[in-house]
RNA sequence: CGCGGGGUGGAGCAGUUGGUAGCUCAUCGGGCUCAUAACCCGAAGGUCGUAGGUUCAAGUCCUUCCCCCGCAA
């Protein structure tokens, strides 16, 4: 929207993966730069072996951009090579999921320029996001920083600090891919003039959100019913958090956090009510409200318990591997 | 052809050794009550995913195809 008097004429090469990245990209074709290649993670093999396209190649593709997948840029040695001949004035970086090698890192003039989820240096790192609402932040945000050898922790240029109270990872993803967007489409023009100021990160107030596993979607009902709750937000996306009921995978979607205390033992269901049931945590009762069972569709906890006849005093079971 | 579960009235499920369908909730009508999401009485609503086959008879057995979902990746 400003800015407009800004060289459009920039090559900017455009490198992510999932849906956050999608709307980056969407945001630097929508600015009008020239983006000549996009590059994201290789096709994986979504449910049942259907192929599925990375967001960010779908959005390319939808867009006529050339798309190059690497196992790994860091030894595709021809795709370093076809980077140094287009030869790009920036390359953009959000959420990409590869590292970036130092031969990669000095082929833009302006930079490698990353569009990472977290008021840095907080949450450098693999999932800014879930870690965010794991720790029960009430606020987040956007960092863009010129990339360097370390993980995160390049000269910050400009940030914005985003509300996430109460929200899942769906909702925060969603909320800071449109405000980094924003952000990036105002932060590009002052790189390319100059009139950008690059601020070193305080290593000493760093902190790390780690790679998230499949098993962090294993519900530990003898954690705090605050803490399981945080963990079915920020994990709805992915690997969901889980449980067994009765030798069967129960996912847990959407859950509030009980103000009564337990009055059993962890993973035990108590208040069997008609929409909704609450099971015993280690701290407090967590109440669900929408979940799915192992080959059901997603329902609401009343719909589950229509055909489930739950009891009070059946109980959920943490399952080993 | 990776493994497995499932498609039955609006929703979630049952349905036994094959004999034309039940339950809970929702809906509509009525009743009780100061009142109610509670309770009582009653009603409506289903070509049992699709196509074919076996049979006197199939939701229930066999085959085709479509769709949904979990795991593994």
């Amino acid at each position: 929207m400003k800015n407009r008097m800004v060289n459009k004429e920039m090559k900017i090469v455009f490198m992510g993966t999932p849906e956050l990245a999608a709307v980056t990209l969407k945001k630097l074709i929508d600015d009008g730069y020239e983006i000549p290649l996009v590059i994201t993670q290789p096709d994986r093999k979504g449910n049942r072996n259907k192929i599925i396209f990375s967001p960010v190649k779908l959005m390319a593709l939808e867009n006529g951009i050339d798309v190059e997948q690497p196992v790994s840029i860091r030894r595709d040695e021809s795709l370093i090579k076809k980077l140094h001949q287009i030869s790009p004035d920036m390359i953009v970086v959000a959420a990409f999921g590869q590292i970036l090698p130092e031969s990669v890192l000095e082929i833009p003039p302006l930079g490698c320029i990353n569009v990472h989820g977290s008021l840095l240096p907080e949450l450098r790192g693999a999932s800014p996001m879930q870690t965010a609402i794991l720790e029960g932040k009430d606020k987040t945000g956007v960092t863009i920083m010129r990339m360097d050898t370390g993980m995160d922790t390049g000269d910050m240029i400009s940030r914005v600090e985003c509300d996430i109270l109460g929200k899942d990872i769906i909702e925060v993803s969603d909320i800071l891919a449109e405000e980094g967007a924003n952000l990036l489409s105002d932060t590009i023009p002052s790189i390319a003039d100059g009139s950008a100021v690059y601020e070193k990160q305080d290593d000493s107030k760093a902190t790390y959100a780690r790679m998230i596993n499949k098993k962090d979607g294993m519900t530990d009902f003898s954690e705090s019913a605050i803490m399981v709750e945080r963990k079915i937000r920020a994990y709805l996306e992915w690997p969901n958090c889980y449980s067994y009921l009765d030798g069967k995978q129960v996912k847990f979607y959407k859950a509030d956090v009980q103000d009564t205390a337990a009055d059993g033992k962890p993973g035990t269901i108590t208040d069997v009510e008609k929409n909704s049931y609450s099971v015993n945590c280690g701290e407090g009762k967590i109440r669900i409200i929408e979940q799915q069972l192992q080959g059901k569709k997603r329902m609401s906890a009343g719909d589950f318990m229509r055909g489930y006849k739950l009891s009070h005093g059946d109980s959920f079971e943490m399952k080993e591997d």
